[in-house]
DNA sequence: TCCTGGCACTCGACTGTAACGAGTGCCAGT
DNA sequence: ACTGGCACTCGTTACAGTCGAGTGCCAGGA
């Protein structure tokens, strides 16, 4: 494919002020507000020519031109550098997470922080489950046959469940669960903990038996299988900005696709160690979201991932700028938990 | 105010046909659709009538009428009964609330009901904490100088908090402190523990007292005065039925309303023993909700309140059927929770 | 070969006019 | 006190016409 030089400047001057505007440019305004150091004529050739490409399209004739999906993803690609932040976004952003008391805090105002940075829909994935160790599980008797399983994850998540025993247990036995559980599985992470919730049981002296097996079932629900993945999300209402213009006019699928938890795991759900990746438009598997795009990335304490975050906006956004707002948030929450 | 029965009725009859085809309604509509037994031209003037009292409006000059606030006041005061749910709805509450195996649960799946029954955006406060007891706290060393501060309510509600301590503390002490905060607050009502905390530090053992010092800080602050409300939230998706009519064509101001915990609290949170409550468009304090109506009762074990939750939507709304469904949600949530 | 100016053309946006009809207020009659 | 009739209002829709941004194409020039 033939895109010389010229051919991928008008493009991005096309994204760039498609993106700032709103509105489709055409030749003339994108020599005026460019310095391509052509005529509109050899510029509308150029568009001809990315249009063939499949790179911009016309809305009706006699508009100017829009950026494609196509388009954008090769702007993303090729055509932009990562905006560096301002010394004001820096600021903001430690004032903003300064004094997280807890892990719930940090999650929220993460989350609030890059809604409001990015004046997007902001998506918070909470430490996950399944990348985290077991700190410490504690037995908490409500009564006779029920306790309360509290595990406190290194990671500063806690998780409860209400057991109920087979039978009355009295207290000393409570403790000697209590022992024997985190002797096995404090410290082990919780990918692993299926065998050794096994051998718990397998283990357990005659007269705990039966209230370890209940004890262990609960266990492998609640920490390996059960909405073992929480999510915080912000700034819905920056879905209204850009008017109706955005969204073909209907917010409605979006907000049905943020309600739903599993959506927003595949999106910014962190599976690969991955950089920073970008979905725009129908590159994401999601009928609702064909007109949005999503930028995310991992997060965690050092050079580990235990979570994603990301925003959730128009595909016509400002990639550059989001994508290192994205990365930054990303990285001072790392230290952020790294502390801890 | 001269307002006889007929001119109830016609009040009535507009306020059931605007709401279910969401048009302004016509004099001769109203006659065929309801047996009044009177001409267009009598309606006509009852018509008059109540617009001059402020009960409904024209939008326009060759209109239909429309209900204003105080007409939908009048409506929900004197004019409707609160509709029975169907069998299929009570099978409905029943079949989603069964099964929830912790408070976490519960209120997601009640939330997740509510929007969908009343197709409106649902609102759970989480049990308050001011209005629930400790029934345990429990201290986990997370290393020499730090604690994890995990306080279980007798709602099922758990807050954790990490503590900072003043210096090392070995392992027998943090057993010991255990065990003093637990003699004095465990059963207290977390309204009532603020003098209990400062008891605690005056008889704390004079090696204890720097440690037990910071923790009634923090246990002060998590307990009573952070972040003691949680909310849940869901069915915003529902905000855009009716297309743009409802909220005067910008959900804009109603998103962002959503966002402020603050907010919903005040709209739901219960304060006073009271049974269910209707505000309807600006009888709620909040400019950004001005054309929402609010539907929102108490909800607990029992007799006693914990929390509260409700819907909101447009004034336009079916204050009869939302009503019941809220009111029976709640009270199915109510016995879910007396059973734990 | 590539760029440029010129030109005819397209088509959405906007404006003005006219017909339509739902709905009203008023009044005279029962 | 209610009703039928009638003139009136005014938003909606349809249609025609103008305007102009923007395009594609072509012939001429560097």
């Amino acid at each position: 494919m033939g895109l010389d030089d010229r051919k991928l400047a008008v493009l991005r001057a096309i994204v760039e002020d498609y993106v700032s505007t709103q509105e489709p440019v055409g030749s003339k305004a994108l020599v005026e507000r460019h310095q391509l150091g052509v005529s509109p004529a050899t510029v509308r050739n150029d568009m001809a020519v990315l249009e063939e490409e499949g790179y911009i399209r016309q809305p009706h004739t006699s508009a100017g031109r829009v950026p494609t999906d196509r388009g954008y993803r090769l702007f993303v690609d090729r055509l932009s550098r990562v905006k560096p932040l301002s010394p004001a976004e820096r600021r903001a952003i430690e004032r903003f997470l300064v004094g997280a008391v807890d892990l719930d805090d940090v999650v929220h105002r993460t989350v609030r922080l890059l809604a409001q940075l990015t004046r997007q829909v902001a998506v918070v994935q909470y430490p996950s489950l399944a990348r985290s160790s077991v700190r410490h599980l504690e037995l908490v008797p409500i009564s006779t046959t029920r306790l309360m399983l509290v595990m406190i994850a290194d990671t500063g998540r806690v998780e409860q469940r209400l057991v109920e025993l087979p039978g009355p247990v009295p207290a000393d036995d409570v403790t000697d669960l209590r022992r024997l559980v985190n002797e096995k599985l404090a410290g082990a992470r919780l990918s692993d903990t299926p065998p050794l919730v096994q051998t718990l049981v397998d283990e357990a002296p005659p007269e705990l038996r039966p209230t370890m097996t209940t004890l262990a079932t609960v266990l492998l629900e609640t920490l390996v299988e059960r909405h073992e993945e929480r999510i915080a999300l912000a700034g819905t209402a920056n879905l209204t900005r850009g008017g109706l213009l955005d969204f073909q006019g209907s917010l409605r699928p979006i907000l049905e696709a943020l309600e739903e938890e599993v959506v927003l795991l595949k999106l910014i759900g962190e599976t690969e160690p991955s950089t920073t990746r970008v979905l725009i438009g129908d590159e994401n598997e999601f009928d609702n979201l064909r007109a949005a795009s999503v930028v995310s990335t991992g997060y965690g304490p050092g050079a580990t991932i235990v979570g994603g975050l990301g925003v959730l906006g128009p595909t016509r956004m400002d990639y550059p700028g989001t994508i290192a707002t994205v990365r930054a948030v990303a990285r001072y929450v790392g230290e952020l938990l790294a502390q801890n």
